[in-house]
DNA sequence: TGACTTAATGACACCGATGTCATGACACCG
DNA sequence: CGGTGTCATGACATCGGTGTCATTAAGTCA
C-alpha cells in the first residue's frame, strides 16, 4: 500500500506538501497541488488512519455495545431487536459528525463487556454508548468510568447520563386518546413486573383515567403475567375471559406490547370475536412488523428508537468536548399510532359514509 | 494515558521488555514480568491500537457494509431487519478469531459505498463483507476490487464470493413434507418477480411436486402479488377467494414469507376460516417473531441468516490468509420448522390420543 | 574445557503521518 | 532601499509501539 512518501516522490516534492494537500491546511501552489493529485489518485494513495491518529492521539471512534448483533441465548423472542434502531438513530449522528461507530457486541454475556471496554480503549476510543435491548437498569464494570458514557434505553444507580423512553407519558397519552375516543372501561393487560416498563405504563394508565374523572376499577388490570414462556398463552386466555364475562366488560384492551396483541388478537378470533367490532385492542411498542401487518393495523404508541439514538449520540459528542454532563435522564416522547383495530365512537359515522 | 515508556519506567526495564510481557513472544524472567505487570495494573496502562498497527502493518479490521442499521427511507417493513442476524453470525466468528469487525451502513443509499470504502482503507481493513437485506443481485463500484471481498445474502456479475440462501431447496423440502403430510392440493402465493427468491421457491415447489408425481396445476399458482403496499391486502384476498373457490380447493397455503402469512392469517378469519381446521397455512422465512407468535404456530422454512453469516466469515478470513477464493456461490440450507399451522393427516389420530 | 545453544534483556531504527521551525522568493510599506 | 509580512515549500523530530541485532550470563554437549 502506498505511503505519503510514495506519493511525495512521484509528485516531486516533500511528504509534507502531500500533507498539506491532503489536509488543506496551508497554502499550496495551484501547479504543485495539481500534481500531487495526480500522484494521489495514480497510486490509489489512502492515508493511514493510524498513522495520523498516532500523531494528533485523537482516534474519532465512539464506541457502541450492545446486546443487539448477537442476541443469541437469553430471551431472542422477548423483544425481537428493536433495539437496533437505537444503533441506526447513534449511526446517523455519528456519520453526520465523521465519527467512526465501533459496535462491539456482549454475545449475551456481560461478563464480556470488560474485555470490550478492553479493546476500547486500544482503540483510544473517546467515549462509550451502552445500549440495552428494553427499558432495564443495569450495572457497567468500574473500568467504564475513564471515559465518557452514555446509556441508551437503560440507568443505572450512579446516575450515568441515559436516555430513555417516557413509558408513562406514553401509556397516559395512548389512554387520553382512547377516552377522547368514547371508551370508558379501559383494560390494561400489564408486562411481567419485573419489566421498568410494566410500572411506568401502569402509572401512565392510571394518571390519565382518573384525570378524566374516571374511577379506578383494579378488575380492568388483572395481575401481571408471569413470563414470557409458552404457557403465557394460557395465562393470557385466562385475563382475557376474566375480562369478557365481566358485568361491565372493557371496550378496548390495551396491551403490554404489540406482540402480545398479536397473541390476543388470535385467542379472542378463536374465540369468535371480531376486532374491532365486538372489541378493541391496542398495543405499545409500534413494532410495525406486527403493528402494520396485523389485520386491522393495530394502534399502538411507538417507543422512540430513533430518537433516543440520535439523543444519545448527541449526548456523548457533547460529552466528549466539554466534560459536562447532565444529572437528569433523558425521556423521549413516542407519539400515539391510531390505526384502525381501535373503535372511535365518535367518527364511526363518518368512516362508513367514506365507504 | 500512559504509554509503554511509562510502564518500562516504572518497572524499571526497558521498553522492549514490556512488549514482551505484553506479547509473549519472547522469555521474561519471571521477577521481571512480575514487576511489570504490577506497573501496568498500576498506571492503567492499556497498549495503542494505532502504534501496534503501525509497525505491523496489519489492522485486524474486518469491513462490514449493511444496510440493515439505517435501513429508514425505502422499504422498512418489506423485510424487518433479518438481515441483522447475518451480521450476528459475522460478529461471532470474528470474535472467535479476535479481528475487530467495522460496520459501516449506507443509510439506506448506495452512493454512500465508495465513501464508506475509503474509510475502510483508512483504517487499513484486510477484508470487507457486504451483506443485502434480502437475496438480490448487486453491483460494487470497481474499487472495492482491490480487497478481499465477500458478499452475503447477495451476488454479482463477477462471480465475487458470495454466501446465499438456498431458496430453492428450502422451498423444495417445505413441499416435500406437506406431501408427507397427505397434502395433495398445495397452493403457492409468490411473492413479487422482483425477488430473486420468488423464481428459485417456485422452481423448488414444482421440483418437489413433480417428484412426486404430482401434475403441476397453475389454478394453484396464482400470478404473484405486484407490490408490499397496502393495497397488496385487496390483493391477497382475492387470490385467497380464488384458491378457495376452486373445485378442488387447496388443503395448505404455502405463502411467500411469514408476514404474508400473517396478513392471510387475518383474512382467512375474518372470512370465518379456522387454521389449520379448514385450511393449513405455511411461511417462508422462520421470522421467529411472527412464525412463534402466531396463533397457531406457523410452519415455515428458515432463512439460515447465522449460519450464512458465519460462512461469509470464514470465506473472508480464508481469503485474507490466502488469496484463494471459490468461484460458487456457498448456498446455505436452511430447515423446515413444522409447527401447528399445517394439518398432518397421518399423525392427527395419534395427536388425539395423546391429549 | 572449549564451542555452542538458550535465556534474558536493552539499544536503536522504523512504521507513516503531522507539528514545528527554517528557508527563500516576492510584495508592500514608509 | 531596508524592514516586515505572506506564500510556498522542505528538513526534521515525534507519536507509541515492535522488529532486528547485540550483549551478557548460564547451561549443554562432545
Amino acid at each position: 500500500m502506498a505511503t505519503i512518501y510514495d506519493v511525495a516522490k512521484a509528485a516531486g516534492v516533500s511528504a509534507k506538501t502531500v500533507s498539506r494537500v491532503l489536509n488543506q491546511d496551508a497554502p499550496v501552489g495551484r501547479e504543485t497541488r495539481e500534481k500531487v493529485e495526480q500522484a494521489i489518485h495514480a497510486l490509489g494513495y489512502v492515508p493511514s488512519n493510524a498513522a495520523r491518529m498516532m500523531r494528533s492521539n485523537r482516534s474519532g471512534i465512539v464506541g457502541l455495545i450492545t446486546g443487539a448483533i448477537s442476541q443469541t441465548s437469553d430471551n431472542p423472542e422477548l423483544t425481537g431487536l428493536p433495539d437496533l434502531f437505537i444503533v441506526q438513530g447513534i449511526q446517523q449522528v455519528m456519520a453526520a459528525q465523521k465519527k467512526t461507530l465501533m459496535i462491539a457486541d456482549t454475545a449475551g454475556s456481560a461478563d464480556n463487556i470488560p474485555h470490550l471496554l478492553e479493546t476500547f480503549r486500544q482503540h483510544r476510543a473517546e467515549g462509550i454508548i451502552y445500549v440495552a435491548d428494553y427499558h432495564k437498569q443495569i450495572e457497567l464494570p468500574d473500568m467504564a468510568k475513564s471515559l465518557p458514557v452514555v446509556l441508551a434505553n437503560c440507568f443505572d444507580t450512579r446516575a450515568t447520563p441515559s436516555v430513555l423512553p417516557d413509558d408513562k407519558l406514553g401509556q397516559k397519552r395512548l389512554v387520553e386518546r382512547l377516552i377522547k375516543a368514547g371508551h370508558h372501561r379501559i383494560a390494561l393487560l400489564r408486562l411481567p413486573e419485573t419489566f421498568v416498563a410494566s410500572d411506568l405504563r401502569y402509572q401512565g394508565y392510571c394518571d390519565a383515567m382518573s384525570e378524566a374523572s374516571i374511577p379506578f376499577d383494579p378488575a380492568l388490570v388483572p395481575s401481571t403475567l408471569q413470563d414470557d414462556d409458552p404457557r403465557q398463552l394460557g395465562q393470557l386466555t385466562e385475563a382475557l375471559k376474566h375480562l369478557l364475562n365481566l358485568d361491565q366488560p372493557p371496550t378496548v384492551i390495551c396491551c403490554g406490547n404489540d406482540k402480545m396483541a398479536l397473541r390476543v388478537y388470535g385467542i379472542l378470533r378463536s374465540m369468535g370475536l371480531n376486532i374491532p367490532e365486538d372489541i378493541s385492542i391496542a398495543g405499545y411498542d409500534n413494532y410495525t412488523l406486527i403493528a402494520e401487518t396485523l389485520y386491522p393495523a393495530l394502534t399502538t404508541v411507538e417507543l422512540p428508537y430513533r430518537d433516543m439514538g440520535r439523543q444519545a449520540a448527541e449526548l456523548i459528542l457533547d460529552m466528549i468536548k466539554q466534560a459536562d454532563h447532565p444529572n437528569e435522564p433523558a425521556l423521549i416522547q413516542g407519539d400515539v399510532y391510531w390505526r384502525s383495530s381501535v373503535t372511535d365512537f365518535f367518527t364511526t359515522n363518518v368512516k362508513m359514509f367514506q365507504q
